[in-house]
DNA sequence: ATCGAAAATTGACAATCGTCAACTGGAGAA
DNA sequence: TTCTCCAGTTGACGATTGTCAATTTTCGAT
């Protein structure tokens, strides 16, 4: 199977059960012996940082479980354009809806970074949600917030510039991946290209760039290549309050 | 309750069954006996242009099924600043994700002309549910579509100019509401104000008035208040192919 | 270490956009 | 009717953006 390593530890060597993410998953919803089902079943594998987990118009065979890494959601328009969507983390599920529909994927998923996915098949999938409704119920309620998200989404592209958008996207990637200094002081190391970033938040790569060069010449951070160092991270909050049209 | 009129009909004297919108709806997964349960439940209501069906935030009690007009899809942001962000019209459920959810609303619900909408209860819907699985299984598949459409949405966002968001409401507007004069000319009577049009496709109000100057000027379409006259609308279409990015 | 391709930055310029302001026009209330 | 209010339009202006182009930087493969 493509994507399936060396050091991959295969089918039935893990186990849900005692996976410290679990309780951010659908499967949460499962008893013990259900959970054992599901930890027979998975398949574990690992990805590289832009090795695809799945691709837009590819049959649905399962639903895909992020442990460990990180996920980029990708959608090419008619003309070939890449928007980022959104980003996943250990616990969130991937490729549950168009699974769940028995449609193709409607979206890319691309590791940002040495990952680790499990992988539920079809069949053990179908029994489980026959057994357990409670299990479709969980993936009506992620369905609706993935509404919801995009909807927000929407929202900050009608109501907020282009800069203001920039720095959501920038404190929402501190959230995730960003440390302290002893200073107080953030440091990242951005898991995203400019072009991806410039696609998040709807506009060119050289816009960027320039939002980019004001945020750096007003000292609010310092960016190096894919490092941004950001002294006072309020201060970056506060700007968001005082620019709220553009 | 709070905008029954005198001319609504009231409980059990619609039949669903025969309601000729059914095919379009989740509800055409239940069985006649089912579909006679829900016609005794449901509760007929008109509403004019501008009364709210549901705001932001009310407590949801069961779910809008949209028999005719037209109904708005809102969104206030913590400004204050209402998006539209969507159409329903007949055969579209609403309310559906947040009752499911049994969450608040999570948007607001406006009808934009004359609208009649029929309401089904909670303990009807859940009885519904637990008997017909199929049901849940179609509101599973109308809050996937719905997370396509709005990520479609964020697409046109991300790699379409304001002209040619525009010109794709117009069109969307055109297909639902348009008429055909002899000459193939279409017309419409917008239920939309300049404002709402603005925040569909993420600009201001001052923005629109612009472009659609510009479409006036190059004779793509004359605008009178709210009524619309498109001569050819195969140019329009054209415009949109030849204006991909800004 | 070197090379080459892709990513990223920067400049210049025209087009577009947001803001503020003034003005027009129509709908509804007194 | 007249008045007021609000949606809509238009103008002016500065700021931002997209495009094209040139250049620099980065990163992976050889």
């Amino acid at each position: 199977m493509e994507g399936m390593r060396p050091g991959c530890t295969g089918q039935g060597t893990v186990s849900c059960s005692i996976c410290h993410i679990l309780t951010r998953t659908e499967w949460s919803a499962l008893p013990a012996p259900a959970l054992r089902t599901l930890s027979d079943a998975i398949v574990r594998r690992e990805f590289g940082a832009g090795e695809s987990v799945y691709a837009m118009g590819e049959s649905n065979r399962g639903i895909h479980c992020i442990s460990g890494g990180m996920v980029g959601i990708r959608k090419l328009d008619e003309h070939g354009n890449s928007v980022l969507l959104g980003l996943a983390y250990p616990g969130d599920t991937l490729g549950y809806r168009s699974f769940l529909c028995d449609e193709d994927h409607k979206t890319s998923a691309e590791a940002l970074g040495p990952t680790v996915i499990c992988f539920i098949d079809a069949a053990t999938i179908s029994r489980l949600l026959q057994l357990h409704p409670e299990l479709g119920r969980r993936f009506f309620r992620r369905a609706t917030h993935d509404v919801e998200k995009a909807h927000d989404a929407l929202i900050k592209n009608a109501t907020l510039c282009n800069r203001a958008r920039f720095i959501h996207v920038l404190l929402l990637l501190i959230k995730h991946h960003g440390e302290i200094d002893d200073d107080g002081a953030r440091r990242i190391d951005l898991p995203l290209s400019r072009r991806d970033l410039a696609s998040m938040i709807g506009t060119r790569h050289e816009t960027l760039s320039r939002i980019i060069g004001r945020l750096e010449s007003e000292g609010l951070a310092e960016f190096s290549g894919r490092h941004v160092h950001v002294p006072r991270i309020d201060a970056l909050m506060r700007d968001l309050d005082q620019r709220l049209p553009q």
